[in-house]
DNA sequence: CGAGGTTTTCGCCTTTGGGTCGAAAACGTG
DNA sequence: CACGTTTTCGACCCAAAGGCGAAAACCTCG
């Protein structure tokens, strides 16, 4: 979501929202307070800090350093928005001001890694859904296409999925009614270990083998 | 490394490196014009953006948003520092200033990730090395003992690790001697993709199985 | 100089987890 | 009620990572 600067600098480029840190508050409270005149804040299922961006010459004028946060809103929503607002698909920016598109992109690039190694998906979907309907989510989020088996399976193991019992009405040229699933874990929630390197676990079991 | 404070406020108590952001610099930049009056900063390996910190009193007096890098030294340099500094380890901290301590954790859970997925390694490591030195390494950093044979055989699988032909002579009780290695890759590299839902790859090769 | 202790390295095995495919199930429609 | 559609499930596969234990290479001491 971008806003369209009325006043230079940058006039008429379309800029990220945000503002000045106040006195009494800390960078999130801050965003939050700046997203406010904008939409309604309480629709964001998930805020968290990037990066900051301090090179000198980054805005014309006074010095300013920015700390960017990346939010998150459910595909249910769609939130009013004023006027001088809209949204773009990441891939299709309009000009930017200043920095802006360097920020967006790395923060498509953070959700794009988070997706794979904790459930951050909860913050994207509604709170009931069909598989379909959240690979298309990912594979949108991704940018390449998660084959539906393995996005349940994967989501399944790490008992990340539940299923709500309801199934939902098939689209109008008739298929098999898909089962509706809703995420158990809602906070945001790191797999236990990465990728390699894990303390101990699997392997051969002790006193096993005696080989020839 | 922490340096004793003399002044108030949180006099004698134990701080990170650190000041103001100057006029013309970005913020790495500062940080290693901070660092460079207590050692070498030529020595550091690595140097990367942590996270901000921003809470309204996080110190006394007048307003202070701090933005922490981690920066890490090979294991073979011993920096000369100064009389007002030393080094702890981490499960071992002094009494610290203001957020510190929240912010060294912070930067060991980091480490502690980074090491699994990319080939931080290399910037813990001397030039040349045996498995076993590397083996302590990580161990150290990540805080659980990694197996040598694991660890080997996880890097050399990334074509991260590359024989320098030498081996380095036993210690005083004997012992095979061990080879020694090198990173093949010195910058930062991240695993091509992370945990899961990777684009396409593996599986059942098509038109293989005709099952019954 | 060989027996015994030590450290490293290597080969073989197991478990886990992610990936592919095809068939079956459950729908609408003509 | 045959047919196209969509979802779901089961069978199979491969790669990566962990665990031992044996073999290799070295030192020291009797």
């Amino acid at each position: 979501m971008l806003w369209q600067r009325a006043q230079e600098p940058h006039a008429h480029r379309w800029s990220l929202p945000g503002g000045a840190l106040g006195d009494r508050e800390d960078i999130e409270a801050s965003i939050k307070r700046q997203l406010a005149e904008k939409v309604d804040v309480r629709q964001l299922s998930h805020v968290e800090q990037l990066s900051v961006f301090s090179a000198p010459d980054r805005v014309p004028g006074p010095r300013v350093v920015a700390t960017a946060f990346l939010g998150l809103v459910p595909s249910d929503i769609d939130p009013e928005i004023p006027a001088d607002t809209a949204w773009f698909p990441v891939d299709g920016l309009p000009e930017t001001a200043f920095d802006h598109r360097s920020i967006i992109h790395k923060a498509r690039h953070r959700l794009g890694s988070k997706l794979s190694y904790t459930n951050l998906g909860f913050a994207l979907a509604p709170p009931d859904f069909t598989i379909s309907a959240l690979r298309e989510l990912y594979s949108a989020a991704l940018g390449y296409r998660v084959s539906a088996t393995n996005l349940q399976r994967v989501l399944s193991r790490r008992g990340l999925l539940e299923p709500t019992g309801d199934t939902s009405p098939p689209g109008p040229t008739g298929g098999r009614p898909a089962a509706l699933f809703r995420f158990s874990a809602r906070g945001i929630l790191v797999t236990d270990q990465f990728a390699v390197l894990r303390p101990p676990s699997g392997g051969r079991p002790a006193g096993a083998g005696a080989t020839s």
